[in-house]
DNA sequence: CAACTGACGATAG
DNA sequence: CCTATCGCCAGTT
């Protein structure tokens, strides 16, 4: 299992009405480092593997996408599944950030 | 093989 | 809050 696929296959598991930021996709793929193959993945794997591209935002909970260029329809998508947003355009992570397996290994 | 490219992230000022 | 920089990884050229 490459990074790639450790990625794609996180992408995939993000809930609809959740958000996930780059860096959190990398962790869970095992490199907190990899943001940048999230960014890469999304560019070139989206159409392929149907990831959910707009469930993914920066560490700000922000749209990273500028107006004009993507902007406008990720957030049109993200408000679609319920999510609101604050004035200043940001998400709130307490309520809308994925925590994946939330319920794991809970007794002892 | 080296350089370039990304929808990033953390840090410093 | 904002800009500037450096670090990161993998796919392209």
């Amino acid at each position: 299992m490459t990074l790639s696929e450790s990625i794609i296959a996180c992408l995939k598991q993000i809930p609809c009405g959740m958000v996930a930021s780059y860096g959190q996709i990398a962790t869970l793929a095992g490199n907190p480092r990899a943001a940048r193959q999230v960014v890469r993945l999304l560019h070139t794997s989206t159409k392929k593997y149907s990831l959910p591209w707009h469930r993914v935002v920066n560490s700000k909970g922000t749209i990273s996408l500028k107006p004009g260029s993507g902007y406008e329809m990720q957030r049109s998508m993200l408000e679609s599944e319920g999510i609101e947003f604050t004035k200043t355009g940001r998400i709130d992570f307490n309520r809308y950030q994925w925590k994946p397996s939330l319920i794991k290994e809970l007794e002892d």
